[in-house]
DNA sequence: CCAAAAGTGTTTTAGTTACACCCATGG
DNA sequence: CCATGGGTGTAACTAAAACACTTTTGG
């Protein structure tokens, strides 16, 4: 059944109000690329295009207990960092109904991905062509770009904008981190998310002077060459 | 009737879904401060005390124009500029019944709110207490502090967060003034928004070396010193 | 010529970038 | 002792801030 012939059934009127949804961008650094997760759909409208999880709002819960209960029922995860993204409320975004959409930005550390034990669900290497904003592009393992269903580029566009513009000021990429973690391995998050080579010492030194950092005194291990510190995230300063 | 006996006889489920409905903080600089646009309650909950303008979004309508007509309707405004600013949505914020609030933020220079001719609504002075965020107090014109209806207090500390944060990078400043306007005035401008001076020589050049002034070649009328330069806004940066 | 505010030039400072180098470890 | 990446010092550059100054107008 394709959309057309699925929305020829459809009764528009069944209700008459205006329904809310959260859909959740959850986001990773995955070998060194930004990475998505998206759910491929299986039923009309969009059949056979990815999607981000969502799920309606029930009526005696808040928009943020939404975000976390459709992350745990859609694919068993707790996300590490969460916050609302933008609420879009175009009329005709969903072709049944009238569904509005407050998207939320979550991130997780890309070991913590491994416990999620659903199949249906895939994580997908980012390109984002609007770098000044505009919709985003998704590539598959094969680099071909894959369909999205309702306005989801644009949600993720505009996470991918909001992850760049916290970056720096705000302790989002330590979400993207093991409790403890190199210097290098948090400079390979920040450059995964720019998509540009950042120098090394100047990063270095910007890092450790935001106080945000504290030494644990460990080090790696099963390195073939000098191990570096191990550090843990301070979100105080200090 | 106050509030316990208002709800006491207000059927709750009513309207078994969520209703969603727009606030506007719209916001201005008068007279050298921040001020932003209250109604006076006059029914329960929350009778007599000050809130936002809102109303709720219709079934066929996006939320931008639900934004754009409830400020067109409660108080003949167009706004210089409008955007989205945070969809609150706990569940108890409304008395009545489970209301998710999509905010709007916007700006308006103070000489056409004189184009309003409604009597129930105050232009008011702003005080934030919360300089790291958190909640507003708005001071009238006695400069006690106003009680706020909802979690309207909540609303214009993010609001005003919001508009701090995008001063430098973003045109915002330009909705708050005339079409032409003086370097003298756009520094007022920044400085009532920021609470504190700014350094002359610095703001200057800055705001020319930025490209986005377009000198006129005018001069003010009617001063009783040097005449300055008149401006105007180019949001392309020349 | 005086007052008041517009407008400019120069120095200082702080923060970031770039580059070169040394250090520690496994093999 | 060599390869590899961790870690550090120094100089150059850039952008902003502070300050003193000149200019232009009305009266």
């Amino acid at each position: 059944m394709d959309d057309v012939e699925f929305l020829a059934g459809y009764d528009a009127d069944a209700w008459p109000g205006v329904s809310v949804a959260v859909d959740l961008v959850l986001m990773s650094v995955v070998a060194g690329a930004p990475a998505v997760l998206l759910l491929r759909r299986d039923a009309p409208p969009f059949d056979g295009r990815w999607a981000l999880p969502g799920g309606f709002v029930a009526r005696e819960e808040s928009l943020d207990d939404a975000a976390r209960r459709v992350l745990a029922d859609k694919a068993r995860l707790a996300p590490a960092y969460l916050e609302q993204l933008y609420t879009f409320g175009e009329v005709a975004r969903d072709p049944r109904t009238r569904i509005i959409s407050v998207a939320y930005f979550a991130l997780l550390p890309p070991e913590r991905f491994a416990s999620a034990p659903d199949l249906t669900l895939a994580t997908l290497e980012v390109a984002w062509t609007g770098e000044t904003g505009g919709p985003a592009a998704v590539l598959g393992a094969d680099g071909v770009p894959l369909p999205l269903a309702f306005d989801h580029a644009d949600i993720l566009g505009l996470a991918m904008l909001r992850l760049r513009g916290k970056l720096d000021y705000s302790g989002v990429a330590f979400a993207l981190l093991p409790e403890r973690f190199t210097l290098r391995a948090l400079q390979d998050v920040h450059e995964a998310i720019l998509g540009r080579p950042l120098n090394k010492p100047a990063f270095r030194r910007r890092m450790l002077d935001s106080r945000r950092l504290q030494p644990t005194g460990e080090r790696e291990t099963d390195t073939s060459f000098r191990p570096a510190e191990l550090f843990r995230y301070n979100p105080k300063g200090a």
